[in-house]
Order: C-alpha cells, then structure tokens, then sequence
DNA sequence: TTGATAGCGAACAACTTGTTCTGTAATCAG
DNA sequence: CTGATTACAGAACAAGTTGTTCGCTATCAA
C-alpha cells in the first residue's frame, strides 16, 4: 500500500479517536477531524464513505485487535485458567491501550460497547465453549456472560477504575460461573 | 395547562415514537417530525429546545410509566412470588405497549436501552432489595441482574419474540437466581 | 525519468437547525 | 359575550454541515 495512503489512514484514526475521547460522536464534525488530522476534505472522503464508515473500520481494527490479543493468551498456555483470559483482558484495558478505556467510558457508550460485547461474545465462546451450561439455550448463556462482562467493566469505569483488575474480575467470575459445569483442569 | 398546548404536545410524541419505530433516530429530521405531527416549525421549538430534549422526555415519559405499571404489580400483593414482577414486566412489554417494544427492537437500541436498564435497576431493588447476596458490592450486584434482564429482554426480540413470556422469564431467573439468598416466603 | 496516484484547496448545491417576524385562531377570565 | 391573552401557522432567515467536483501539485513505484 502506497505509503501515503497508510499516513493519512493513520491520520484520520488518530484524530477521530482523540476527538471521541472528548467528545459525543454525534457532535464530532468532519470538519474537525480535517482540522485535526491535518488532512483535505477530498483526501478523507477518498478513505471513507461517510463518517459512519469512518466508525466501523475503526471498531472493527480496534476491538478486533483486543479480542485477538486477548485469545493469544489463551493459546499461549502460561499455565493459567482459562478465566483468567478476562483478567488479561482487564489488565489491558486498564493500560488504556489504543484508547478503548477512553471511548468505552465517554459519551459514547452506546456506540462502542455493541461492538465490544460482539467480541466478547467470541471470547466466551472460545473460553466457556465447552463447560455452557445446557439448561438453557446456548446463544442466550453466551450473550449474557458476554453482556455481563460488559457491564462489569462499565461499573469498573463508574468507579473511575479505582479497583483492582483482580477485584473487578473476581466479581464477573461469581456472577458467571455458578452457569458453568465444573471446570476439568 | 391549555388543551392545545396538551394536543400539539402529544401530537408531536405520537408522531416521534412513529418515526422512531421506522428509522433510526439520527436520521429522523425536525421537519419529518414537523410533517408527521402536522405542527409548525415554531410551535416544535415552543415545546422543546432541541430534538435530544424530546427524546429525554419521551423516554421519561415511556419507562417512566412501565416501571410504574411493574412496581404497582408488586404492592397488589395477588399473591405472586416477588420474581413474577418480571414475567408481568415481559408480558406487558409482549404487548407493545406504547410502541416501547418498536424503540427497542429498531436500530435505536443504544438510545434507549440506558433509560430501559436504569428503570430496570429501580425495579431489581425494590424487588430483589433485601436478598441481595453481600459477598459482592450490592451496587454491581443491582446493576448486573438489571444488564442481565435487559440482555435476556433483547435476546427474546432476537428471536423476534417466538418464546413464551414464561420461557423468557424463566431464562432470566435462571441466571440470576443463584445470586440470591434463600426467599423467605 | 515518467506515468500513475494521492493529496490539496476552493467552491459548490443541498440540506438541517434554530430564530425571528407577522398574522390568525383558539382559549380563558370577567 | 367580550376583550385580552396565548398558542399556533407560515415564511423567511443565517449559520453550519455534508458530500461532490474541479484544477493543480507532490509523491511514489518502476
């Protein structure tokens, strides 16, 4: 890929991640991010369709790479429980890596965390997949530990992150693991 | 307060709810709503600043209300377990009472299922308030059962409410009951 | 070096928002 | 019933936003 289209790609997913960390996606102009990436308005829309468009890349690059980060320790096998996948999750997140902390604890939330609670969705089903309980319909079980992590890392945030990732992981494992067979390690 | 002031404003809610079971929020214009209701540009502005105003107090107004309904369950003391608040709750909203199922069902999800989720946390503490298990922050316990009900309220629209109410409850209580203390009835 | 491509900047039409003005009709108090 | 008040309609308005087009320049890859 020609390098200046990598720059200017670049550009624009930095000013628009900077500018969601301040302020309401809705309230961001395409003009602001022109102003702030530094970039023509012929430039951006050669990038993206829409803003929208803009959003969806952004979403995909951004929460697909934790997923992956966070199944890359799962298969690295350090020896740990497969719970513990959500703790390196949450350890990461707290490192605000790429912004994420920012965008999921703005005004925004509505926006990002679908996203989010689709990867998670993964993870529990890479993680949890084989001890679901079978009591009740598989999607529905994934769905809800998925949406139950997402809530407890939105009440970690309304907390303004003063607990421990051990702390706030314990939490969603006693929430969840009451649904699931006994673990076989 | 003045009849016309009563219908224009109702006029206005109606057509913004009809609207809004058809598109998606941000794309609905002040002049659709205008158009639909069958107001004047200037009568709209008398009644709300702006079109996030609207939707605050429609949304006051909406949940507002069910929970109410939901809550009056509860003190009618018919005898039901407390746990039934929930099936009355699927049941009502099985009826579409005033187009809430359309709002959460459309494209609008992240609008309103934070003003459906915090009525929904009212509802668990008053339900739920005194079995609380204490081995977890009793504000992260609320918050979870309440994500747990509308992730559990969102999957049964998935399925484009084929389950029975009874199931879709019984789901809920499923994944929530082992996070109480004994009921004491 | 050269042809292709990415970017710039300015201008553009179309649309949206929220305000202001004037005139009309419904409502309410006495 | 009457007169004052209030809500409303309609039109026009400025300001801001979106997405497109055009001509021109800078950069890249071969």
């Amino acid at each position: 890929m020609d390098r200046r289209q990598k720059k200017t790609r670049e550009a624009i997913f930095r000013a628009f991640t900077s500018l969601l960390s301040k302020k309401n996606y809705h309230q961001i102009t395409v003009q602001d991010i022109l102003d702030t990436a530094d970039v023509g308005r012929t430039t951006f829309y050669a990038h993206f369709e829409t803003k929208e468009y803009l959003l969806r890349d952004l979403c995909a690059d951004l929460f697909g790479h934790v997923t992956d980060t966070a199944l890359g320790q799962v298969s690295c096998a350090c020896g740990d429980a497969a719970d513990s996948v959500f703790l390196h999750l949450v350890r990461h997140l707290r490192q605000n890596d790429r912004g994420i902390l920012d965008l999921l604890s703005s005004e925004n939330d509505g926006l990002f965390l679908d996203y989010f609670r689709g990867e998670v969705c993964r993870l529990v089903e890479s993680t949890y997949g084989a001890r679901l309980s079978i009591h009740l319909p598989r999607d529905y079980l994934v769905q809800h530990i998925a949406a139950a992590f997402v809530q407890t890392v939105r009440w970690w945030l309304s907390e303004e992150c003063t607990r421990s990732p051990e702390e706030v992981t314990a939490c969603f494992l006693a929430v969840t693991e009451p649904l699931l067979t006994a673990d076989d390690t």
